[in-house]
DNA sequence: GATGTAACTAACAACAATGTCAATAGAGCG
DNA sequence: CGCTCTATTGACATTGTTGTTAGTTACATC
């Protein structure tokens, strides 16, 4: 019987951070923090720990990749639906659906929660242009500059982000306790919006 | 010099679990679920992990004590919140500001977090009935049965919890980016409160 | 084909967290 | 005071994770 040398892959070094960080956030999202460990990771892959410190200098920059990486894809994914929401001409529900499946995507829930815990708000920064882009897509959407401040219309992403957040963290657990389906958050905020944006004619 | 012997403190069996019970939740709200091991525990009270494991049985029997005590202290607060509602005649923002103080107290955004990640969600269970009673409180205070519907005002709940949860979580670093003040979120929960009740006259 | 770079491995060291167990010592009770 | 019960300790074993280092091998380039 010949011995059966085992091939050794070598990947270019943006392969393998591509791969790893795949490979950790599944299992993130999977089985938390605790179950992305250096070990854990490389046997996913049929690599040694050593490798990935090689690669990240260290478990915590592994942690870090991944934090930014998720996060990058989350304001990615926001940017899309500003854009999409520039050029079609939807209702508010689609601006709605549109935000909430960028939360809802990539695990934003359980990356935001990581985020929380961790203490480490600095990742999230990427959010904060996101973000203010949303709310100028909607002042040009839906804001009449006669009666929505800007003021206002923050507020109104403020309410929108809020949900979507709540709805990715917990929106099932909490919608089964109250016999509410899976549409049910989406579309309380989308049939509340133009109440929220007229409300400026009143005063206020 | 004599030789001073460290006197040793002897508690009941619910004292330690309080005491215990206590510093994990203050590690836990300060340094994340990482930060809660039996060691460290242990020594802010000046006893030994042993000790812990003792009263605990083990550090996954803390953990689940923890929950447990935090999750009780929630849908404790919500059911205080829920009975000042039904005494005084509160306007809209008294309700939201009883809700989202009930979920601010104690760190609830902290602790969804965790459970998120733990995926363990049975410990939720304790908010059912809570959140339920929040619903007969709401018809009871602000529902016109003529216009609202029972799965109308679940939804209520479900939009107001959803916010309440969203704020506790991520609301500090949301409202700097969108430069919104530390009142924002419950007075626009609150403010759209009674448009949502409204809603059933329209049909929808 | 020879060579150099660096992706990759294997083995080991260091450390932290959990858990076990026999022994110690508070506190109530006769 | 003596006795019992158990909260509490101290020392040890175990396991899992991180990190280091010397060496191996894939692959591009000349």
């Amino acid at each position: 019987m010949s011995i059966e040398r085992v091939r050794r892959r070598r990947r270019t070094p943006e392969e393998a951070r591509l791969e790893v960080l795949a490979c950790a956030r599944a299992r993130l999202l999977a089985g938390g923090p605790d179950s992305v460990t250096l070990k854990a990771v490389a046997d996913d892959l049929g690599m040694t720990h050593a490798n990935l410190i090689h690669h990240f200098g260290s478990a915590e920059g592994l942690q870090s990749a991944l934090m930014g990486s998720m996060v990058a894809d989350l304001s990615n994914a926001l940017d899309a639906a500003i854009a999409r929401l520039r050029t079609d001409e939807g209702a508010p529900l689609e601006l709605i659906n549109a935000v909430f499946d960028a939360f809802a995507e990539g695990g934003a829930g359980k990356l935001a929660a990581w985020i929380v815990l961790k203490g480490d708000l600095t990742h999230l920064e990427p959010v904060r242009a996101a973000v203010n882009g949303l709310v100028e897509a909607i002042r040009d959407k839906l804001g009449d500059p006669l009666t929505a401040s800007p003021k206002q219309l923050s507020s109104a992403v403020l309410f929108i982000a809020l949900s979507a957040f709540g709805e990715a963290l917990i929106g099932p657990p909490l919608r089964d306790m109250l016999d509410q389906d899976e549409e049910a958050s989406r579309q309380v905020v989308a049939g509340l919006l133009p109440y929220f944006l007229l409300k400026a004619e009143r005063g206020e």
